[in-house]
DNA sequence: TCGAATTTGTGCGTATGTATC
DNA sequence: GGATACATACGCACAAATTCG
């Protein structure tokens, strides 16, 4: 009957031809746009939602390794163009919960970069990205998203100055997108997410990057690949 | 002021105290409640949340190559002492999703098991485990929670039965507590939850068991170590 | 360009159901 | 069984955003 980009009658529309009240209405839809069926727009309109295809993100030994971008690899799978855009700042003090992630001090500089990432020019997820200013410092690695390194990989660009990245940390967390995220990732506000502070260390055990990941459970799907050793 | 497990006084009364209707108090309480600082009881009142610690759920090749319950071992670093419940059914239909994650047919027969997992007997996670019934049936391990390797989990069982399994797939998904997780886990329903669906695949590509696993975000923390190999 | 009409979003208040003591 | 307290559903008013003449 409707299809995907449809707009519904307005809510005092519907209401009055299922003989409720208008709040009735809204309850209803605000269960439905909760689900991720139907999309609320101020001062538009209802519509139902468009169909979008979910980019798995896979985080397996295989793909840390591989040289190119891991979200870059994760999009090409579902035949899709992966793209992002960063923005760095070079001397961030560290908040307290980065520092105590990182093992620095309170304050110590870091480089902070944000990501959006996008699968055919529409957003998937959205990362803050933290790294210890004196590990780069100097270096042609320094900035995550310039030189000739530039969207490689943490680990690929660690290994340029002599850091060997052994493993990588992933603490994932439910939640609820905020303003700020629903806007920058094209999502309802109050959707769900996952939120997951990823930490890379190097073979010395120090934590050489660490990031807050945002993925909302609508766009992307969560692949852990864990191999058991014999 | 007010400790855990205080009691507070009634809606009625706070909303007398402040000037305002019962609803707003109800609201302001809801949002607490969602952040698990407070414990709503029907019937009885509002509390001050009981103060858990949050039990570290590690997934590593490490973990997995354990000898032991994962589990156990999970809640023995956080210094507790873990245990289970457990329901086997010998002869289930495996409906259609869990059906497409075995590789099996709908409706071809698979074993059952549903956990309770507890640290220091409260719960902290539960989930629903299937095994197709072709691969066990007829040996010692058909019921995983009987026999010499009850409790050993799931890979130290196969390699019993001369299945090699290679690598365990996990996909979380965040959510939110219905009422039956609510009852089972003691926390309040529509909780934020993170959902795992697990698979584990032996040396051959096959997919030998596959489940259900829900963890409070409140009670538990995931964490995955993700090997960078060189 | 601006302002009025329309539509969704947010907050508040009330009534009823249900569990607990 | 009655009183009390939380849970759920409903209705209403206003604010914010958008649209369009």
């Amino acid at each position: 009957m409707w299809m995907p980009g449809d707009r519904l009658p307005s809510r005092a529309q519907l209401a009055q031809e299922c003989g409720v009240t208008d709040g009735v209405v809204r309850r209803a839809q605000e269960a439905l746009i909760a689900q991720g069926v139907l999309e609320g727009r101020a001062g538009s309109g209802t519509y139902v939602a468009q169909r979008r295809e979910r980019v798995r993100i896979t985080r397996s030994p295989r793909r840390e390794r591989a040289d190119g971008s891991p979200f870059a690899a994760d999009v090409a799978e579902a035949g899709m163009r992966g793209t992002w855009e960063s923005r760095t700042d070079g001397m961030v003090p560290a908040p307290p919960g980065i520092a105590a992630r990182l093992g620095i001090a309170e304050g110590d500089y870091c480089v902070r970069t944000t990501y959006e990432f996008l699968a055919d020019d529409k957003p998937v997820q959205i990362s803050t990205s933290w790294e210890p200013y004196d590990i780069t410092a100097g270096s042609l690695v320094m900035l995550p998203e310039a030189g000739p390194l530039a969207g490689k990989g943490v680990v690929r660009r660690m290994a340029d100055i002599g850091i060997t990245v052994t493993r990588a940390v992933e603490r994932p967390e439910p939640g609820h997108a905020n303003a700020e995220e629903a806007h920058l990732l094209g999502i309802q506000r109050g959707s769900l997410v996952t939120r997951i502070q990823r930490t890379y260390y190097s073979d010395d055990g120090r934590p050489v990057e660490t990031a807050d990941i945002v993925v909302p459970a609508g766009l992307g799907e969560i692949v852990y690949e864990v191999p058991v050793s014999p």
